[in-house]
DNA sequence: CGTGGTGTC
């Protein structure tokens, strides 16, 4: 979620609030609750970790966060949590929104006897991971980051590293965490690592608590680390029984691996190694915090509705109509959708709607929000209305965990959103329309409870949520596994069959994987990793992607810093903006005509980087002039910069073949990076005009945003794949089947 | 002939 990244002005005030925006912590500190403070608190901590340096202003703010944090649900707890700790090495914590778990949890383990290094903790997402090392530093009296190198609360985020030398706490998103497993596999530098929403599943917590098993454990116990790590797995919903079963298992096996190494053989069930007398004990601690939130009515529909958009208006103005909008009490309305497509169709309902409201009424101001928006149009949500006025967000799940949306007293679900699922049979993702989960509902619903007591309608019935699965299925059981794959063998893990998973992915998707990357000669014959394969594993980048920048940098291409260039802009969100209306999108084509290449979007996207990069006085004009996302851009530069340092470092950026026109030849050269690392992704032209895939004859159309629309060609190579209302290929160029031939036969 | 839920290294 980059909402709050290149917008936060530290000067406002406004700014200041929003940062707090993805806290689960004291959103609400001002409620009254029942304080219970523990008499032997860490507030100890404090005295422990004194600077020197530590000015008043940070010690009276210090202070009198204290007051709050005594308020939270956590508090009581953290005796009981460092006593579990010292006992056993994992912690299984539930605790939902609004316990305190992510600040608090760190503070009280800092103490601790055992707690000699750094304790990492993992977040989803960047903003996150700032904001609450800056909420624990403030709770601590302390600078934070790179402020000071005595600070003792940093953070790790891609193109942002804020720790320094005294770093005690470190808040890191899970793929910082996972990059310093690959470098340093046992973790030295640290005492305990907190996995924070584990709930939400990402392939990334799946690969961090996989490899987090093998390390658990001490000498003793077959652990190669010489002090046992301590680890706590933090997550808002009860799914503790899993999650217990899964740690205490690697333990199970390693105390078998001590005790009867020679007998053990194949076949023996696991509960023939524990001893009869002596039942096994686990292993693992569990501790369950309640959250805090205000109760939410919930109302079903009596029969089920086909049109969400139809429904949800209806509800709009029904709760608009009825329910009084006070001056000092949240009213907004939270309305859950599912793409761009059904919000603006909304949102363009309720204006039309909202302007033959009476004029004693008040007026309703609807705001979309999805993450392809423009920074300032996100930003709108945290505005307050203006008076006698009440906001209806019209939202993507972006609002479920990413972004919360203050003022919301009524939710509205339709119970549904866009699913990616990655087909094994055809190497496509398909981006359907899905119910979702139960899970997904309640944290959906809670949204109206953050603030005061609120009412959620669903547009389903009561039955339709009893249909719906328990939990969203975790995406490792719908991606493509060959990156995650890449990085357990980069880490070692030669058999990734036998990774301990905490669901396991099924065995063919993990045998396509295997073969992906085998194509892309990640992996030799014999399956272990090759020189090419250490390469990719390095760099950010999806396998594909990673090939393609491998393949730039052999001397017969020499074209490393425009395959960086392309890489970097298509590894983040369209740089091109959406336009809507039919003389926006006229506008948009005359603007971006020179720009546009008719080798492709490949090369209009080189084409396109290299202007940005080469306008020197104002780069956000220039992005509006040529329609192009500001936004997106930055990130590309940051991308860039990146991979252009990893390349120099790997000593691959040797020459400076970096011409602003590239000749025909380069242009080749360029085109046949991006096929070796695509060759799955080929199609030629067939007689009736249709596209045909090389490898599995599957019938793609080039997509609607591509330069190459509506275009004839006799081969294409495109590198995204994905199936909505028909099989898609985006991010295409025009290439001769000869040459996709002769790279087929280089690699199969 | 017609379109992209949300993150991350």
């Amino acid at each position: 979620m980059a909402i709050q990244k290149h917008t936060a002005d530290p000067k406002s005030q406004r700014a200041n609030k929003r940062k707090w925006t993805n806290l689960d912590a004291d959103e609400t500190p001002n409620i009254e609750h029942k304080s219970n403070p523990q008499p032997n608190a860490p507030t100890k901590t404090f005295n422990h970790h004194k600077t020197s340096q530590a000015p008043n202003h940070l010690l009276k703010r210090r202070d009198e966060l204290l007051l709050s944090r005594r308020a939270l649900p956590i508090w009581p707890q953290a005796e009981a949590i460092r006593d579990e700790l010292r006992k056993k090495n994992v912690l299984v914590l539930t605790g939902a929104t609004g316990s305190g778990k992510s600040t608090q949890v760190p503070q009280f383990l800092l103490s601790e006897k055992w707690c000699k290094k750094c304790i990492a903790i993992t977040q989803p997402r960047r903003v996150a991971a700032i904001s609450l090392a800056r909420r624990v530093a403030d709770e601590m009296g302390c600078l934070f980051g790179s402020q000071s190198p005595a600070a003792k609360v940093g953070y790790s985020v891609r193109f942002d590293n804020a720790t320094g030398p005294n770093t005690k706490v470190k808040f890191l998103t899970e793929g910082m965490l996972l990059q310093e497993m690959l470098r340093d596999p046992l973790l030295p530098q640290y005492s305990a690592v907190i996995v924070d929403e584990v709930h939400e599943r990402s392939v990334n917590v799946d690969l961090i608590l996989g490899f987090l098993r093998t390390l658990v454990d001490g000498p003793s116990r077959g652990g190669k680390r010489k002090i046992p790590l301590k680890v706590v797995i933090m997550s808002a919903t009860a799914d503790v029984e899993a999650l217990v079963k899964f740690f205490n298992e690697s333990s199970e096996s390693e105390r078998k691996d001590d005790h009867d190494s020679e007998k053990s053989g194949p076949g023996k069930s696991p509960d023939d190694e524990t001893s009869p007398h002596e039942p096994t004990k686990s292993l693992v601690s569990t501790c369950f915090v309640e959250g805090r939130q205000y109760p939410v009515k919930t109302i079903h529909l009596p029969e089920p509705s086909q049109d969400w958009v139809e429904s949800a208006l209806k509800i709009i103005f029904q709760i608009h109509l009825k329910e009084p909008l006070s001056d000092n009490k949240p009213g907004d309305i939270l309305c859950f959708l599912t793409g761009q497509d059904t919000i603006e169709a909304l949102e363009k309902l309720v204006n039309d709607y909202a302007e033959h409201l009476d004029k004693d009424i008040p007026k309703l101001q609807a705001l979309p929000l999805f993450a392809a928006l423009p920074q300032h149009a996100q930003q709108r949500i945290f505005q307050r209305a203006p008076p006698r006025t009440r906001k209806v967000i019209l939202s993507t799940n972006i609002a479920e965990t990413s972004v919360t949306v203050p003022g919301v007293r009524y939710v509205i679900d339709c119970g549904k959103s866009k699913i990616k699922q990655f087909r094994n049979k055809l190497g496509l993702e398909s981006l359907l329309v899905k119910p979702v989960s139960k899970s997904a509902a309640i944290q959906r619903t809670g949204r109206a409870g953050r603030e005061t007591e609120g009412t959620c309608y669903r547009l389903y019935t009561e039955e339709g949520y009893k249909a719906m699965d328990e939990r969203t299925t975790p995406e490792i059981l719908r991606c493509d596994l060959s990156h995650a794959l890449l990085m357990m063998k980069a880490r070692g893990v030669d058999d990734v069959l036998g990774f301990p998973f905490l669901d396991r992915p099924p065995r063919e998707a993990m045998e396509k994987a295997l073969m992906q990357l085998l194509h892309l000669s990640a992996l030799t014959e014999t399956g272990s990793i090759s020189d090419t394969g250490l390469k990719i594993s390095r760099f950010p980048l999806t396998p594909t992607l990673g090939r393609v920048l491998v393949e730039a940098a052999v001397p017969e291409r020499d074209c490393l810093l425009d395959a960086i260039d392309i890489i970097s802009a298509l590894s983040v969100e369209n740089i091109f903006l959406n336009l809507v209306s039919e003389e926006r999108k006229e506008e948009a084509e005359v603007a971006r005509r020179d720009l546009f290449r008719r080798e492709g979007d490949h090369m209009t996207l080189l084409a396109t980087v290299r202007r940005y990069a080469e306008e020197q006085t104002d780069r956000k004009a220039w992005c509006e002039r040529h329609f192009v996302s500001h936004r997106a851009m930055q990130n590309v530069m940051d991308i860039r910069k990146q991979l252009r340092q990893q390349c120099t470092q790997l000593k691959m950026l040797a020459s400076t073949n970096n011409s602003s026109k590239p000749s025909e030849e380069h242009t080749n050269a360029i085109l046949h990076c991006i096929l070796r690392g695509f060759i799955s992704n080929t199609a030629r032209l067939m007689p009736d005009g249709s596209y045909r895939t090389l490898m599995g004859n599957q019938t793609v159309a080039i997509h609607p945003g591509s330069v190459l629309f509506g275009k004839k060609l006799e081969a294409i190579v495109f590198t995204e794949f994905v199936f909505t209302s028909k099989a898609w290929a985006r991010g295409v160029s025009a290439v001769q089947l000869d040459w996709v031939q002769g790279v087929v036969e280089e690699v199969m």
